[in-house]
DNA sequence: CAAGGAAGCTAAACCGATTTAGCATCCTTC
DNA sequence: GAAGGATGCTAAATCGGTTTAGCTTCCTTG
């Protein structure tokens, strides 16, 4: 027989449909031994259900859906998506719940697909990454009635379930460690300001500045390209009394950053020291390395993963849990600064 | 009303279901004015197809599947992935066809998951990546039906179908380009030895040496890694009679290999020419640039999508579809040999 | 003008599961 | 020993579409 459905199951053990869709599933209503009768007969068929018939009957479709609204090309070099993927994966798959995957251009498009996703029944929720400030999405899904969970950023008032890692601990962790070394002007080549997690890094920097005697700890954004990274290093090394150390957000940036100090003469670490925020097999090849802040990923996926399927069982549930936070890896791009 | 069905514009159109499924799906059974009029009311209630409920009526459950068999942490570098999803995506989403994607560890699992698939109609058909000598994914998909098309590589004889690029071409036009300038130690750092793409590499290398007048071309193989690459290149850069070019399988290995080439002391491109197969921003961003041999990865996916639809859609059609040839983009990396 | 065929539509079966209502049967329990 | 309740199961409805068989009309055509 080429792909046994429950009726041939009820056929060759002798009873009704009802009662194998009961015994496969694992709920009351036969006993035990016909239902290990009926699992046995399952097995040896090697009988699957088929999706979309579950998918109909219950209203569950077993699958959640990511989408990432960024350009194709700054996608690749970001080791993030990936380990996130897999550790979302990672979580999904021991529910045997897949995962759909989108990349789109921008937000609009974004929430298009989510709309989309929830007038065809595609998905039982979605993970949201990249958070901005007013976030739009949050209302869409709202509106949608499409579970969901937030990965980096809690999902504040309005209150979306959330994965999170302490961005501002991280960020004065580094400046600390970085003050400890002797700076006191240190620099920040931050991301795209309506990120979320922007604003929490500028302000941590801000916070922390007085406190540690910084001369000077200006903020500044860009867009999270190599070359908008590249252009505000050059900007910042040019000036007279130009930073001792300077903090990337993101392990990208920071490469660049790192062309231009060479490409100027700038030595590293020797006059200028380089922090990345965010860790991957990039900071790794530099020469000097890359001391840089790492997460865990992969258990930033998984979590999320868990997360999300217990807001899809419960949708009135309201989780926002914290994961470990991230550990700053000392490599050879930070040293004290020359007097 | 909340979600539409068709019945409910059935009820609306005067009409029954059946004429509303003729008319929104093109096929004849209605008139003209009638079907003008089911569409005019589906758009205005907005009403969406149930995706479940098509699947388990057409037996089609419009998607797809890309299963990558590697260790994440090798994956979030290479923009290959990335830049192919993205052309997959542009694609598909013409045909509202959505894309499942799962990281896996081993050509194993990756057989599991399309077993999986299969059995519980998950998608219509797969994307292969990474062919590989004798790849046993190939009998695998013939056995379970699954329609399938395979990237950068040749179906053969057992006929897949398949979208590739000329990398016998591509490489000899490195090696002819490399022996132009002067070089004639050229080795080449291949990737893992069973991928047929790397066996032809290897093969164009070997071929056009004694054409070119090569004293020695070697072909070393490894996992892929930074690490076996950064190895490699050390090993390479210490003998007495070193090459004075080194020609990478990747940009990851080519970036490790550059690495490599700085902590020695060997001068890039004075003394060491260095070419990577496989563009990114990663060569972009090294100092100096790297020469890379680019591939439209992005229409690769494009095409891989185009193809799969219409394997799907007549399973005994027979397609290899050779996209346009990659194109050696000359940066910094490469200069004439040292006398 | 009767036969034949196409166009336009309806009613009902169907896809493969879940879920609900209901029916025996057996075990308590006073 | 009759009422009451749990247990184990069946039959049928249901999810939202697609598809097939068949029934009217109306138009040809000889």
């Amino acid at each position: 027989m080429a792909r046994p459905t429950i009726a041939d199951i009820a056929d060759k053990a002798g009873v009704s449909k009802g009662a194998v869709s009961f015994a496969l599933n694992g709920r009351p209503g036969v006993s035990d031994a016909t239902r290990a009768r009926i699992l046995q007969i399952a097995e040896q068929m090697s009988w699957r259900p088929h999706s979309a018939a579950r998918a109909l009957g219950a209203s569950r479709v077993d699958s959640v859906g990511l989408v990432i609204a960024r350009p194709a090309r700054t996608l690749g070099v970001e080791p993030f998506f990936a380990h996130l993927l897999s550790g979302l994966q990672s979580g999904l798959s021991a529910h045997s719940i897949s995962l759909q995957l989108l990349i789109v251009e921008n937000t609009e498009a974004e929430i298009e697909v989510y709309r989309r996703w929830a007038s065809e029944h595609r998905v039982d929720g979605v993970i949201l990454v990249d958070l901005t400030v007013r976030d739009p999405r949050i209302d869409a899904l709202k509106e949608l009635e499409l579970p969901a969970v937030v990965i980096g950023g809690r999902g504040g008032k309005g209150a979306l379930a959330s994965v999170w890692a302490d961005d501002r601990d991280a960020m004065l962790s580094i400046v600390e460690y970085l003050a400890a070394l002797g700076h006191r002007r240190i620099a920040h080549v931050a991301g795209t300001p309506n990120f979320q997690h922007t604003q929490r890094r500028i302000r941590a920097v801000r916070d922390a500045a007085p406190r540690l005697g910084l001369v000077d700890a200006p903020s500044l954004t860009t867009d999270f390209s190599d070359a908008e990274g590249a252009a505000t290093t050059r900007k910042l090394l040019s000036q007279a009394d130009r930073p001792t150390a300077i903090v990337y957000d993101s392990d990208v940036m920071a490469v660049a950053g790192l062309g231009v100090a060479m490409e100027m003469g700038v030595a590293v670490p020797g006059e200028l020291s380089i922090v990345a925020f965010d860790d991957s097999i990039l900071t790794q090849l530099m020469h000097p390395a890359l001391t840089a802040m790492s997460r865990d990923t992969f258990d930033f996926g998984r979590q999320a993963a868990e997360v999300l399927l217990e807001v899809i069982a419960t949708p009135t549930a309201v989780i926002n849990r914290r994961t470990a936070d991230p550990v700053l890896t000392v490599r050879e791009s930070t040293a004290p600064p020359a007097h």
